[in-house]
DNA sequence: ATTTATATTCGACAAATGTAAAATAAAAAA
DNA sequence: TTTTTTATTTTACATTTGTCGAATATAAAT
């Protein structure tokens, strides 16, 4: 699995949204989930750079393209929270959930669920 | 607490040995553990961006410079995993760790004693 | 076959980020 | 106090990111 490079926040909320799609995407797909007002060459022109990033893979149908995912959400996920973990928190688990658990992030019964899982794994 | 915005990676490594730091900094300081080989003045430009920012002040004391922290790293820390929680993992704590455990970031040692905090929290 | 509608690409531009050479200022040395 | 050294600030520039208006291409409708 190749190096997973991080991408700017913009292009990222597309990505999510194809992420949570079975399938190809169009543009007008993305458009209709995205709660942003951009216009639709704001829109085509990230999903292009997601393309050159070889996030996405675009056919073209008609005059319509089609997006396909290339790099699955797990990898993305895994590498952009082994990162935070590293660089905020040393690597250490405990130093990451204490600081959600300070912060107000997650409450009580979210550690409860984690200590099953954790029981579990 | 006021929000804690995001800041770029460079000035982010600079915040971090600043944090570690206890009191106040020079720009030597910094350089010395940086393992960057930035020249000074591409440190020095960052720090007064930080500064601009309000994550540092600035005193200078004769023709040195000294830089003060005024954003706690636990604030930051803080924010920075929430908005990957929330942006990555639906809020879903399991969902982080499990990735985490997933992309082996941590290992089973490490989710025994993050067991053993959560009893106690 | 033309015209019309509309999806996509191009070219542009501002702001943010990364990086440093040149200019300036101020302490140290001579 | 003049010169030299060196820390800081300015200016500058390339690249990346966020955002389009205008141009182009192509399917639909007439």
């Amino acid at each position: 699995m190749k190096p997973v490079k991080k991408i700017p926040d913009a292009e990222l909320e597309i990505m999510l949204i194809a992420w949570e799609a079975e399938g190809a995407v169009t543009s007008d797909y993305i458009m209709e989930r995205l709660h942003k007002d951009w216009t639709k060459p704001t829109l085509l022109k990230l999903l292009t750079r997601l393309c050159e990033r070889e996030f996405l893979r675009c056919d073209k149908e008609g005059r319509h393209n089609i997006y396909t995912v290339l790099v699955p959400r797990e990898d993305y996920v895994q590498e952009a929270s082994g990162t935070l973990l590293q660089k905020l928190h040393h690597n250490s688990l405990t130093s990451l959930v204490a600081s959600l658990y300070d912060g107000q992030k997650v409450s009580k019964a979210d550690l409860e669920e984690l200590k099953r899982f954790i029981e579990e794994a």
